[in-house]
Order: C-alpha cells, then structure tokens, then sequence
DNA sequence: CTTATTTGACCCTC
DNA sequence: GAGGGTCAAATAAG
C-alpha cells in the first residue's frame, strides 16, 4: 500500500481496514508457504499504516486530520480558536464561550463513545455543508466537570474508494478541557466523610472499599457545590490532623518508606472477621508517584497518583472509610482508575504508620 | 419520580 | 445575517 503524501488520516486509516480485513480473511484457513508471505507482507502494511497515522497525529494535528469541515478544500481547522488580543490588550479567544476553553486533543475514531467516561449529551447542530449533525457532549461523572466533547462523523469515508469495502462510520471526536471530575469526585469522597465519619453508610463503604468495589452512589451532602480548586502540589500540609495522616500515609507509600514488614502487619480485617488466621501477604508495591496532593484551601483532602505507565489514579467515592478495629482509628483510602475496574488501596493509622496497600481489587491472602 | 435525550431558541462572534 | 455553541423546556425512558 503506497502512501499518497495527500492522503488524508481518515483515508490512511480507511486503507488500514480494508488491509485488516484482508489479512482476517487470508488468516480464516490454512496458510502454506506463499499464504504466509503475503499475511506478512499484509501485516508489514498494517505497521506502516499506524506508524504514518501516528506520524500525521503527531507531527501536525491539524493538517493530518484533515478536519473535513465540509467545504472539502483540505484546508486545516480555520483560525477561529487562534487566540487574539482583545481591547485591553488581554490575549483572548474570539468566542467568548471558548474563551476559557481551549481543545486538548482531536481523534479519528470508529467508537466515539469508549473513551472511559461518561457524557451527557447536550446539544446537536446541523454543521454547514456537513452530511451529519454534531454532537455536544459534557462529562457526566461530575456537574461540574468541565470536559466537554464534539462528536462528528465524517462525510465520505463510510465506504471505501477502493472498492467492494463498506466501512464503519468514523468520528471526528474533538476533546475540549481537561477532566476535573476526578478531583472534584474526590473532594466529595472526602467531604461526605467529613459530614458523617461514623454512619453505617461508611460501613458499608468500608466493606465496598476492602472488595475493591467501587461505589458510584453520588456522595451525600451536596459536595458538587463545595468550593475547591486544585492548588500546586506542594500544598501538603494544613487541614485536619486526619487529613494531614492519609496524606502522610500515602506519601509513605509513594516513596517506599518505612512500610512495616509483613511480619509486623495486623491482619487484614476480613481475615480477623472470619476468623481466619492466614497471613495477609501483600502485593508488590506500585510503582507510584505524587502527582498532585495535599489538602484544599477549604480543608478538604484531595490527591490525584500517576503510576509508573503515567495513569492516574484518584481516590474513589469509598475512600477515607474508617475502620473501628482493635482498639484502633484505622483509615482506609481506596484509589481507583478511571476505568473503575482496577483499584489500589492503602491504608494506615492517624498517627502515619501505613500498614497495608493492595492492587487489584480484593485484599489478598496467602 | 428521576434521569437522560431531543430540539428549537438564544447568544456570541465574524 | 450566517454559523457554531449552549441553554432549557419538552419529551422519553427506566
């Protein structure tokens, strides 16, 4: 497959299914000597065809895409989101509802909708000279979350200039601001744990929380109208002297200090309720890091983790749940993924000493 | 009843 | 006035 140097990212991507396709069929039987030469060379194809994708995403956004707004002229995204001055001489976007806005990404995708969040759409527009209307969407994990999405699909590329082919419908997706749900969500997490430490309802968290089950209920206490903002990530400090031990806590854990050794661990608290003696062994630590933590002007505790493959990881609404035991004011604090399938929990008691932290979703025993 | 979606009207910029 | 983006009342769905 030859690459036009014309070719638009939609068009690449077109001719990559059409190979894919191809190679699913060579691949249904039996192959002998030949049929194996030409699934490589397919294979060989389908390499070049996302490294020139990757290529054209990377070197120039807008140029690649190829952003088909209609007038089919190839000209890249017109300069309405370039910034200008305005009268004060304050740099400025011309659309005032832009203004603080600003688009973080553009993607091609046949599935517009798994991103790994929740939107609620609302809004559709009839775009000029566009075959299909656009679709507006907000993020919906939080109210107050600020990403929104456009979701267009693109004209002409639903069937294959090269034949018999008929592809799937493909997106523009244009993301606009960066996802603050995930702070805000923790900010709630911890709010609500503030209103009521003691309610049975944090029981219940705290039996969610040791599954690795993430509790999607809203937080109680109207956390969406707290005020919060995230601050630098030095703000480690001030707050509750609670809030100051699970920021401790993690922190300890982050930077693989004094973690006890098994032999030293209290059992895990499932393990004491029923009775069972197993050890508690504990999973390898994560390779984490402090992205962003400490406690909010207001109070609050709040802090967003980045793994070492660069994924964040933000406290789930079971977070903060106390844990009556032995004598012992214990916190457990529930990290969770975006995906909310994958969890990380850690735990420890106010006076710092971390004993326990957990991946995968269940607390662990031998 | 609550939540999500639809869709016409409105706002803003060019 | 045109065009794109957003709002919000009406409607649908669960």
């Amino acid at each position: 497959m030859a690459f036009d140097l014309d070719a638009k990212l939609p068009d690449v991507l077109a001719g990559g299914y059409h190979l894919s396709t191809q190679l699913q069929a060579l691949l249904s039987h039996p192959l002998d000597r030949s049929g194996q030469e030409v699934a490589m060379a397919f294979s060989q194809e389908l390499s070049r065809v996302f490294e020139v994708s990757m290529s054209m995403l990377n070197s120039n956004n807008a140029a690649a895409l190829e952003v088909n707004t209609g007038n089919s002229t190839g000209v890249s995204t017109p300069a309405k989101d370039q910034r200008v001055r305005s009268d004060s001489g304050e740099v400025v976007t011309p659309s005032k509802k832009i203004r603080e806005e600003g688009v973080t990404s553009k993607e091609i995708t046949p599935s517009p909708h798994k991103d790994g969040y929740q939107w609620r759409k609302y809004g559709q527009k009839k775009i000029q000279n566009c075959k299909f209307s656009r679709y507006y969407y907000k993020c919906n994990r939080h109210r107050r979350c600020l990403a929104k999405k456009k979701v267009q699909q693109q004209d002409g590329i639903s069937s294959s200039s090269r034949g018999q082919l008929m592809l799937p419908p493909v997106f523009e997706v244009t993301y606009v601001n960066e996802h603050t749900c995930h702070v805000l969500r923790a900010n709630d997490a911890a709010a609500a744990r503030m209103v009521s430490p003691r309610t049975t309802n944090n029981r219940r968290h705290h039996h969610n929380a040791l599954a690795g089950i993430v509790d999607t209920t809203r937080s109680a206490g109207g956390g969406d109208d707290l005020p919060f903002h995230l601050s630098s990530p030095d703000i480690i400090g001030g707050g509750t002297e609670e809030n100051k031990a699970i920021v401790s806590c993690l922190a300890t854990v982050i930077s693989g200090g004094a973690v006890p050794s098994p032999a030293e661990w209290p059992p895990a608290p499932e393990a004491s309720a029923a009775g069972d003696p197993a050890a508690f062994v504990p999973p390898p630590l994560p390779a984490v890091s402090m992205d962003h933590g400490g406690v909010a002007d207001d109070g609050e505790m709040m802090m967003v983790m980045v793994d070492d493959t660069g994924f964040p990881w933000v406290p789930s609404p079971s977070s903060f749940c106390p844990i009556e035991e032995a004598g012992h004011d214990q916190q457990l604090v529930t990290m969770s993924s975006y995906g909310g399938d994958v969890h990380m929990g850690v735990a420890g008691f106010p006076d710092t000493t971390v004993w326990a932290q957990h991946t995968c979703g269940a607390w662990r025993r031998a």
